[in-house]
DNA sequence: TCTGGGGTCCTAGGACCC
DNA sequence: TCTGGGGTCCTAGGACCC
């Protein structure tokens, strides 16, 4: 019988390419295909894990994170090569090019992973057709493999994406869900790790299925908000839209670096903080934007990580504040043991522009400590224009509580901006 | 010879304000 | 005299993903 289509659910794609890394490389020296191959980080210093490894290699046992000595033990005619990012970016770009041939719904992920939303896609053919075509194009055109998921939502379709590589399509339709959905472990679930199947089990969870039925108050207690999406998820429930935008907002930008060896000695602490802060610097810069909070990672000598972080008043991306800040933070916390990794992060990035603004503002702040009985409305006038006299008026800046009312009417004029109104969507 | 580097999101406690 | 409750900001840690 003919469908009528009453409201037609949407139809998610996720494209999923295989071993990527290797993949490319195998791409860009076809005499590797067929042959074990891993990509590790930096294969003659410790910091060598797999980062990515051929299906020739995982049939060894060869695993990604795997140290590199552990891997050539199972595996010693594995071919190890270092990582060319600006190959996979150029890959990665081909890809995402084709896929927004079908439709400009496309959300990139990560650099070789994508959804698409091709509900509206009907002109190129059945979904089937489009993850065929896709697909075809991507291998003859990149050389590349991948594997796609059809769903009616993103969970579904990245669930189904991973059901068959490489070189998959795989439909994953609601009414699927109870045979090919619920009896898999739940650390197949995105966003279940060990950790959280393990606390599953404490309660008898094991499969999706039994996320599935499980009881939500249950599942919240155990794991929080989270627990309630779980169960949303493993019942095949996903309303999240593809969002081309999602991956132009970055939260955070940082660099960091196992050391060659553990350190101890705070010149050389320093000097390396002095590398990473020049790295975050320039990607801030890079970005058009600004950290409003600064971070270090300490990782010792016995793998204890922690992190200590800043909020600043002054937004920063320049190499020498962002390194200045991270020195203070070392020198504030660390304790005095050998060091294996160090890194500096920037959070609550602002945009340039809008961060030029606050700087005045800012500034504003310090001259008024200097000068505490000199701001009148006339002279706020004279240095920042009507706009800002409009919110000072209203606050009533007088010669005594120019500071305290300054700020509360700095954090007021800011959130007036335009863009943080946008922001909150 | 243990275990990289880039991120996101959530939680939880204390400070502070109303 | 011995004390609420809600909201926000800041900081730190942890789980997870690619």
């Amino acid at each position: 019988m003919k469908e009528m289509y009453p409201k037609r659910g949407r139809v998610i794609l996720h494209v999923d390419m295989n071993s990527f890394y290797a993949s490319v490389e195998m791409a860009y020296d076809p005499t590797l295909k067929g042959k074990p191959l891993a990509i590790a980080g930096n294969p003659e210093e410790r910091r060598g894990i797999i980062v990515t490894c051929s299906y020739e290699a995982r049939k060894s046992g060869v695993k990604t994170t795997m140290p590199l000595w552990e891997a050539k033990k199972l595996c010693p005619q594995l071919i190890v090569r270092k990582p060319h990012f600006d190959r996979y970016r150029a890959a990665s770009m081909g890809m995402f090019e084709i896929l927004r041939q079908y439709t400009s719904l496309v959300e990139p992920v990560s650099i070789d992973e994508g959804y698409m939303d091709i509900t509206e896609s009907f002109e190129f053919g059945t979904p089937i057709e489009i993850a065929e075509s896709i697909q075809k194009r991507i291998l003859e055109q990149l050389d590349l493999p991948c594997s796609i998921g059809i769903a009616p939502n993103k969970f579904l379709a990245k669930t189904a994406s991973d059901l068959k590589k490489p070189l998959g399509i795989t439909i994953l339709r609601k009414r699927d869900i109870p045979a090919v959905l619920w009896p898999l472990e739940t650390d197949k679930m995105h966003g279940v790790g060990k950790k959280t199947a393990e606390k599953l089990k404490t309660i008898g969870i094991h499969t999706i299925g039994d996320v599935a039925k499980a009881n939500e108050l249950q599942l919240k207690t155990l794991l929080g908000i989270n627990g309630i999406r779980l169960k949303e998820r493993a019942n095949g429930r996903d309303l999240r839209p593809v969002d081309p935008e999602a991956i132009e907002e970055f939260k955070s930008i940082g660099n960091s670096t196992t050391l060659p060896r553990d350190i101890s000695n705070q010149q050389e602490l320093i000097s390396t903080l002095e590398s990473l802060a020049e790295t975050v610097s320039i990607r801030l810069k890079r970005k058009n934007v600004l950290a409003t909070t600064l971070g270090i990672t300490i990782r010792y000598k016995d793998r204890k990580t922690i992190t200590r972080s800043k909020k600043l008043s002054n937004p920063v991306n320049q190499k020498e504040e962002v390194a200045s800040i991270a020195e203070q933070l070392l020198l504030k916390h660390w304790n005095g043991n050998s060091v294996r990794l160090l890194g500096i992060t920037g959070y609550d990035l602002v945009a340039q522009d809008h961060a030029y603004k606050q700087l005045d503002l800012f500034s504003y702040e310090k001259d008024a400590q200097k000068e505490p009985l000199l701001h009148t409305l006339s002279s706020l006038r004279e240095k920042y224009g009507e706009n800002i006299i409009e919110m000072a008026g209203s606050h009533k800046v007088d010669d005594k509580h120019d500071i305290g009312t300054a700020t509360s009417f700095n954090k007021d004029f800011l959130r007036s901006f335009p863009h943080r109104a946008e922001e909150k969507d």
